[in-house]
DNA sequence: GTAGTTGCAAAGCGTTTGCATGAAC
DNA sequence: GTTCATGCAAACGCTTTGCAACTAC
């Protein structure tokens, strides 16, 4: 299941994963989760919703409907909630791209992503020996970059 | 000079701390911060402001000096921002603790701290790799505790 | 047809801020 | 005496919600 999504386009992803939950498949959801695919980076609920608002193209999109379709995307696996020094949550598409983790430059504001592969194993190995069952982590390092030192 | 703190109470810390610093050192930033440090876990600003409002013993402090002090006692390194997830900031006193992650139970919300010097050592080394000075990280793993599977 | 979703506007909540007063240095 | 901190209340910004209209199923 999870190779064959790979071949899948991410509306067709979308629209079975929300079947799958008993959720409707509405155009605003489906057109949220493609513009959240389009920006490949992080983005705040607030900048979403600001880009539903003022684009030319495609239909307007409530603030309303953004924030009540972020957490549906996240019940879904498609989504997931990064960056939590800021005041206001940061997200980014959790589809079809490999787990990583942030440095985030202290000075500049740079994210620096990173593979966390060997922390993963590090985590999951905490986790068990405290008969914790780990289902997600997040992991930020603050710190100052290469090009501000 | 930080083995030597140890020797010192809290409020003696914090004076040179402030004093460090070019700020005052005011009863209710000595009244905040041994507030946290009697406190020995987790809380959120509103949680601490509260405790002023209603306690009876000692004097009344403002929510607003105590949003002004958490950020102070940050930039000191009293105090450190923890458990991310939720919406609002917590925060948990950092003199003289051990530095730990923690585990949350997305079941009953219990928070289980453990010890991450494997994860230091792993994370240094990432952050090196990628020309990065790391000054601080924050590591969340959610997932389910003993008690609730 | 029904249950779930949308958009709007208003409310909610944690947090920040302007300003006059007051205290630390 | 000067500079910075406090308290109050109002403002702020992000997020949530009640409700009526609407639409996917």
């Amino acid at each position: 299941m999870k190779v064959a999504q790979r071949h899948l386009k991410p509306a067709e992803i979308m629209r079975r994963k929300l079947h799958a939950m008993g959720l409707k498949c509405t155009p605003q959801r489906l057109e949220v989760f493609e513009e959240i695919v389009r920006m490949r980076g992080h983005f705040s609920a607030e900048e979403l919703a600001e880009r539903f608002r003022t684009r030319k193209r495609g239909p307007a999109i409530s603030r309303a409907t953004v924030y009540r379709t972020l957490p549906v995307l996240i019940r879904c696996g498609l989504v997931r909630e990064v960056i939590f020094t800021e005041k206001h949550s940061h997200y980014e598409a959790a589809y079809s791209r490999e787990h990583h983790e942030h440095m985030v430059c202290t000075k500049c504001g740079r994210i620096i992503p990173f593979d966390d592969s060997e922390l993963e194993r590090a985590i999951r190995k905490i986790a068990r020996a405290a008969g914790f069952s780990p289902v997600s982590h997040k992991i930020e390092v603050c710190g100052v970059c290469d090009r501000c030192r």
